[in-house]
DNA sequence: GTCTATAAAATGATAGAC
DNA sequence: GTCTATCATTTTATAGAC
């Protein structure tokens, strides 16, 4: 047994779940292999399966890891702002921020949508279907106010999340195909995108 | 030898090719298996690699052949219209038709854009950078012209390419969480979100 | 071109000592 | 909790007969 302060267990369970989201981002599922997981965290394979049973309970404890705190860092969020158009803006700032903040988490939710449609639209992560269902309520408070063009919700909540993670994923692409000064600098690309999707929504008016 | 007019050989090739891009697609690249493909070509594994050498080699050709595919459906688009707008809206709608047209290529994408985008940035897969290059300069063009708001062409594109794909994968995802009309037909919910990037770019008036 | 047979390596998982 | 040893399976790929 293991107190609840300092506890070791715990913090190995912690750096297993860091490593395997590393690999999971970078190989995918089938790609990722447990032994090379255990190895950088110092074990070696039968060590790791004593933490996480198997490999899909480890996939499964990792993906809920990451909604937990995406839902978590994009809630904290609106506690600020007031007018809906704010909170929308802080929502999606929030959201680019966390995606900067974790890459390696970012990827495999990123993935989790090609792989396993299923699993996500089942909602099987709870978490992450709050998410888009806070944010699905954000842009119709907002166009309530009359801040946001009006619209399908699901249409315009499909563009913010698919223009928003489209721009982190295919930088380093496009850095290549176009070498402007745009996107050689992530923040200044990033924020870039997010005035864009702004645009789009009528959050902030139109250059002439 | 083979003659040129009804190749068996080439026959053969492109079912191997096609069932390639179904398992790609679904499985990815670590996740599909040569047998299991062979298999469904009615061959045995081994059979399959004297079509293709390798793994890897097949898993380029089925890129190749997608990316080449992808320029010329969208390229093919452009000979009708003349306006710069007109052009735009050509050439997004040819996209839209042809990811709904080849949905595991589609897929395949998608995925090597998560999985390999170095590969996708050292445009190895030239007929995709082509691709890419087409619809800026589109962009550009109208931008030009006064037809699309002003702002970093990049920035656009990728807001038009990460929406739309996005609209196509997550559709099964938001169906499950929003039970709406719109997300039921497949052709409503892509025509909306093309109806949302044409917004965006102002190629269309926003609704008051 | 297709097959059988087989190699060579890696993988997820279990048994059981300490 | 971590280890060694091992299993069962699967995978890509080769050799060589037909």
């Amino acid at each position: 047994m293991s107190t609840i302060f300092s506890d070791r267990g715990a913090d190995r369970r912690r750096a297993i779940l860091d490593l395997a989201e590393q690999h999971f981002a970078r190989f995918g599922y089938h790609g990722a292999a447990l032994s090379a997981i255990a190895r950088e965290a110092g074990l070696r394979n039968p060590s790791l399966l004593h933490h996480f049973p198997s490999k899909s309970k480890l996939y499964l404890a990792v993906l809920e890891d990451i909604a937990t705190d995406l839902e978590a860092r994009t809630a904290a969020a609106l506690s600020g702002p007031q007018r809906p158009g704010a909170r929308l803006s802080a929502f999606i700032a929030a959201n680019v921020a966390w995606m900067r903040a974790r890459p390696h988490a970012f990827r495999v939710i990123q993935r989790e949508l090609l792989d396993n449609s299923e699993r996500v639209a089942q909602a099987q992560i709870l978490p992450l279907s709050r998410f888009v269902r806070a944010l699905e309520a954000l842009i119709v408070e907002a166009q309530h106010a009359g801040e946001v063009a009006a619209g399908p919700p699901a249409a315009k909540l499909s563009l913010v999340l698919g223009a928003l993670a489209y721009a982190q994923a295919v930088r380093p692409t496009l850095a290549q195909m176009f070498a402007t000064a745009l996107l050689c600098d992530e923040t200044t690309w990033m924020a870039a995108a997010v005035r864009e999707v702004e645009m789009a929504l009528g959050l902030v008016r139109r250059r002439r």
